[in-house]
DNA sequence: GCTCCATGTCAACGACTGTTGACTTTAGAA
DNA sequence: TTCTAAAGTCAACAGTCGTTGACATGGAGC
């Protein structure tokens, strides 16, 4: 028995959030160069031809699909020792919550302008979290750096290349590990 | 005037060598899928057909270039407080002496089998210097992973994301800020 | 000198890519 | 119902990719 199957109706705003989303779904499993457009329009069950119409380039639609929020809390109500432990349990959150995170970090490391996204990201969004907890500008610059050398090390194994005992460890004992060395990149000095 | 440029004199070994330098070099720079083969004979000053018929295919290449040893000091003859630091400054130099951990670190987060050569090296080759300062052999997973995490995320914000203050940064300061780091997941606890 | 095999070149193949323009279909206004 | 602009489809383009087989060339041994 062929049955038609049954198209969906036709809305512009619906169409657009599919593509949006199957575009994160590929971004974020292959990379920039090997997530087609044409797997991308498979994904959301339309033709190719109807991504370009949409966001009229790859480079434009992955800068649409790759917009990231990190929602980083408000710390500055917390004791000022709980801050590391905080932060690091909200991007353990965060990475779940959506396919972004990730896909930008898989297209960061071939692709300059996405490279570039994530430096933004950082500097604007973790950067001025830090600078907040810390003394001078430049230190403040710094200390962000290595949170997120220490952040997206921790994303890019469990997420990316998959090294099984961090895939497999619990959200609390991650904390338990990697609290207190954003800790001390935050609030510490070097050295001790 | 034109001169007739001067024909390397034809040696197998040397050509196979520039290959492999050529492979590492684009690899490190734009990635598995963006080096290609035409790029990579062009580096060497061949034809694309050379490479395929000194290895076979691009995944072969691939893998030929990018055996990667860490070269790892014996660590067993420090005082066990110093082990962290000096495993931070032996992977700041070790970056730096030539192209093929950077080409595995950008290959791996789009090619599986890079990815895979990747937990390997530092299963075989970070997981027995962890192994001989710890515990049990979970235990001493667990810290590879962290170490690894670590390492692995500073090398990608330095070397490939450039995150600016990062790149600036003398040896010395992120050894004093690492080095703590790593000495906790090679010899301390969670927690603190 | 000549021969022969390793070394290297050349042109082309089939597959896949992003992108385009012409075409068709649908929903809603008139 | 009729008409129209929006929404979606289709086939094809030009370019690039990895890879291949036929061909050219050079140097070591006779």
């Amino acid at each position: 028995m062929t049955r038609k199957q049954s198209p969906r109706p036709r809305d512009a705003e619906a169409t657009r959030a599919a593509i949006l989303d199957a575009a994160r779904l590929r971004f974020a499993a292959d990379g920039y160069e090997r997530a087609t457009i044409r797997a991308i329009a498979a994904e959301a069950g339309i033709d190719p031809a109807l991504v370009i119409r949409y966001f009229g380039n790859k480079e434009k639609l992955f800068a649409a699909a790759a917009e990231l929020d990190l929602g980083l809390p408000d710390l500055s109500s917390l004791p000022r020792s709980r801050v590391g432990a905080a932060l690091v349990a909200h991007f353990l959150v965060r990475w779940e919550a959506d396919d972004i995170f990730i896909a930008l970090l898989r297209a960061a490391t071939t692709n300059e302008a996405a490279a570039s996204r994530m430096r933004a990201v950082f500097a604007e969004q973790v950067g001025p979290l830090v600078a907040s907890l810390s003394g001078s500008a430049a230190e403040a610059q710094i200390r962000a750096g290595l949170v997120s050398s220490q952040i997206l090390g921790m994303a890019l194994c469990r997420y990316v290349l998959n090294v099984p005992p961090l895939v497999g460890m619990k959200d609390e004992e991650l904390v338990g590990w990697m609290g207190p060395t954003i800790q001390r990149y935050l609030t510490g000095s070097a050295g001790k």
